[in-house]
DNA sequence: CGACATGGTAAGCAAGCGCTCATGTTCTGA
DNA sequence: TCAGAACATGAGCGCTTGCTTACCATGTCG
């Protein structure tokens, strides 16, 4: 096979992008074997590459398909609010929501960049700065009816996204919280960020 | 010599420790060849175990120093303001400071935990322990003293610091804002998220 | 049936890895 | 002046790595 592309893994191949993801979240790429691989996917050591022709291209696979997930998480979150408040509230919300369900992936989309080659990380770029524009768009929408005052609109953007990426660097599953009970509060403490008074 | 305690480091293994950071922080641990060190120290492969048994070794004086620098900087910034609001917001301020200028060991710091020995995690693991509780203690002062208003200290304290630490992530020395613009910008952020109103 | 596509494996290769060791070289102090 | 400690190196060992190859099981379809 040796598709990479934009179409749907198959079941094998979502086996394999499983078991690299859970790998990669761990240790990850360079901490991974290909060998760590097959023993979580539970088969031999060369079935990663009857699927993908390399590591890397696995890596990639998943980091796309991982900012393609997130970026429908804000992009849907915007779409629900009908004011900025409400959409601000979502996105902040379900951005932290889904760093914490889905930690191990997010680990990945987040912390795997520099592994990517040159070509692969130009495209994953892309999906990034996406992600930034949409926040961005949010506050400035909030900016334009008075809901919101913040000094720097770009920044302040960074700032809302890196409350819910860093809880997929300290969110574990064993922890005391739910994903569902840190969601809830981050949401607050994005608002807070932005709105005027 | 091969000490790795509490000492100060030689000249000779400043040399080899930086040269090891700016690796680690730009490729992480695991993607990280001893000879990677050595050819960024420009000396020869073998210098690294002149100076230090193993190359987690290595990694583990990194962090500690880090975390040791870190740490100080949230005690630092909490002893020098007399109200709570002051406390927060320079804890706040200088750590998001701290991780945009030393960038290169923040990342290390907060990314490259995993790749410590079970041994190396656990003294780590103390000092990171110290760093929530400066902050939670900055926190309940303010909840006290009627000048913050949160729904949960743990949760919060941890959100102020993800804004700090995300900044290592992002932050490039080449891009648009200079570490004290993030530092000032973050700093009003952080008494958004928790000032009464 | 039998030709063939699909999905899997055991064994192993070349290269690169962490680390060692025998051998200088420089610095310090009596 | 020169012994000994401290610092540094070139060469290379044994092992693990990403990846390849030759081969096998299964199911589909003319």
């Amino acid at each position: 096979m040796q598709q990479v592309g934009e179409t749907q893994p198959t079941v094998a191949q979502q086996r394999v992008l499983d078991a690299a993801a859970a790998c990669f979240g761990e240790r990850g790429f360079h901490g991974t074997t290909t060998r760590d691989i097959a023993k979580q996917a539970q088969l031999s050591p060369a079935v990663l590459y009857v699927h993908y022709p390399t590591k890397e291209d696995v890596l990639y696979e998943i980091s796309r398909a991982g900012h393609v997930a997130a970026l429908e998480v804000l992009r849907a979150a915007a779409a629900r609010g009908s004011t900025p408040t409400e959409q601000l509230g979502e996105l902040a919300q379900d951005f932290a929501l889904w760093h914490a369900r889905s930690h191990a992936v997010a680990r990945v989309v987040n912390y795997e960049l520099g592994a990517l080659s040159p070509a692969h990380h130009e495209q994953i770029a892309l999906l990034r700065r996406q992600m930034e524009q949409v926040t961005r768009e949010v506050l400035e929408a909030g900016l334009d009816s008075g809901e919101f005052a913040v000094a720097n609109t770009s920044l302040t953007a960074l700032a809302v996204l890196s409350l819910g990426v860093d809880v997929g660097r300290w969110f574990k599953t064993t922890g005391t919280w739910q994903p569902e009970d840190v969601a809830k509060h981050y949401r607050e403490l994005a608002l807070r960020m932005v709105l005027a008074h």
